[in-house]
DNA sequence: TAATAGTGATGCGTTTTTTGCATCACTATG
DNA sequence: CATAGTGATGCAAAAAACGCATCACTATTA
């Protein structure tokens, strides 16, 4: 769409804070771009960025302007989804911000299973914690956000939770594996691989650790799924994730383990279960294809969790 | 803002239901109009128009796409407006719709009042009724509207209400001028002066005449507030206006009537008072100076009908 | 302190886009 | 069957956008 080409632009320079940094990413001589904006300034009657000896930032006026620049490119990619959708054709872009924990099993199955009768749909997978997924639906960078706490409630409109309980892993020969329900004091000397403090299952051990006044013995931290369950399989240490983030089949202890690992759920009363928020900007019209994904997710999770699941 | 120019155009071109029209109102060729907008369908991937003989006709795309097309318009005018405002300078466009009723004392005496104060905003008033100041706030051909009763109530959103009795207008010989309330029964043979029916005045007074089964003696109807108060003048009948049409001071008895005209509240057991909504369209952000418009329409209608009023 | 590398702004010739004229193809209307 | 209305299109002229070279300025660095 020819007439967004200005703000586009402007969008980009707001990003890279650099007028050249922006041209070369668009393709174009700085001195196009520099004289576009100039020509927006000149048109709005007030400059929108601050020229300082390194670059440029946005002045008052630009923040808005910017916002308005954003809602507008989104607003146009709703258009267009929904206008296709008229022809039966379904086409879209979707953009997902969530971490580590949803983009491992969940999200993959379930944007693989949109693709397959819906080709034309495709994806943006945005691996973000808390904060920043919600501040990516701020700037539209974003129209779907998973969240296990949310801050900003006045933007963020939560479709569905899912509440998560947090699972402890092991492999199949440790001696946790026979119970059915893992306390927090059986944990205890229990070498322990904690995932990083800014993930959500963290933030509920610690809060389990407090209340029952139990410091875990903590070997490793990581961010990583892999590392933490592949380590498992060498040393008799134990890992924790939620229902979400795990193998199918890994958490029941009736079937026979198809790896070496196995979970097992923490006693709630210990460790309390996490909320999974799924969000969307408030108030804004999601493009058809992001809502028709949300519904597939919402569908999946009833399905899934059917009895930890609201809507 | 050039980057408009393809989307007024489009607009333009909607509402002439002509590109050669539309061309003439935009100071240009039919035939630049015309490539802007194939350019603009060919960008989309999809027409806009239907080609007749008579001229062209949104298809169902087309009206997603001049939908959003308005919505940018407005939201672009609502940043500018914001922008202004930041440098202290009120500026801005304020669009008004509503009855004769509020166009005749009401609003002239607060848009002058407000004009006083931020002579950058300009005003347009739209004398619409009901559901054509409806559709005006929904095609943002207007950001507030006065309406009696909404219909749309999922597109309009009520910021505030009026509680307004209706008057009886007489001579201030008549004899009902020493009532200090009429009954409607007191109203069977005087000549009586209605307005048109899809006044909210009218409606109201029918409901009257429905409950207490009486018929009122009419023998002129009329949408003109002059006619029918100077008409009062000559012959001893009555007509029939709510407070805010009404010039100030007429209402009360203790003073002088400072015209031979007077008014005197109806019953509301026998003539309902009619609620004057104060909307918007729900879920839009007005620009700074419609907004600030708004807060002056509340804090006068609080300030002259403390009683009658609503937030 | 001086050289250097980074920033945005600007003059000018070239390229691309847009415009307007003339005209075509088509269709209701009288 | 002529006429007056519609939108579409080829082509030359006008306008806008672009890229190059360069300026003015400022941090950083040798």
């Amino acid at each position: 769409m020819r007439h967004m080409t200005n703000l586009r632009f402007i969008d980009a320079v707001a990003r890279e804070k650099s007028i050249r940094k922006a041209a070369e990413k668009l393709a174009i001589t700085s001195t196009a771009l520099n004289r576009r904006i100039l020509q927006v300034e000149d048109e709005l009657g007030q400059p929108l960025f601050e020229r300082l000896p390194s670059g440029v930032r946005l002045n008052t006026a630009g923040e808005l302007f910017v916002q308005h620049v954003r809602n507008q490119i989104a607003d146009l990619a709703r258009v267009q989804s929904q206008i296709s959708d008229l022809t039966g054709v379904r086409r879209g872009h979707v953009k997902i911000a969530g971490g580590a924990d949803v983009l491992r099993f969940f999200l993959p199955e379930l944007v693989a299973h949109y693709r397959s009768q819906h080709n034309a749909v495709t994806f943006e997978l945005l691996r973000q914690y808390g904060d920043a997924a919600e501040a990516s639906l701020l700037s539209l960078d974003a129209d779907l956000a998973f969240v296990f706490a949310p801050v900003r409630t006045t933007d963020f409109q939560v479709i569905a939770t899912a509440r998560q309980t947090v699972h402890c892993l092991m492999s199949a020969s440790h001696p946790l594996a026979e119970k059915d329900v893992i306390r927090l004091r059986d944990c205890i000397d229990v070498p322990a691989i904690l995932p990083t403090a800014k993930s959500g299952v963290r933030q509920l051990l610690d809060v389990g650790q407090m209340k029952r006044n139990i410091t875990m013995n903590t070997i490793i931290e990581s961010d990583s799924f892999e590392f933490m369950q592949n380590y498992l399989v060498h040393e008799h240490a134990i890992s924790f994730q939620i229902p979400i983030s795990l193998e199918p089949g890994i958490t029941s202890k009736q079937t026979k383990p198809t790896s070496a690992i196995v979970a097992r759920p923490f006693d709630t009363d210990d460790v309390p279960a996490g909320i999974l928020h799924i969000g969307q900007l408030k108030g804004r019209v999601l493009p058809v294809a992001a809502a028709k994904f949300l519904d597939n997710i919402i569908h999946m999770l009833g399905q899934r969790y059917p009895d930890d699941f609201d809507q």
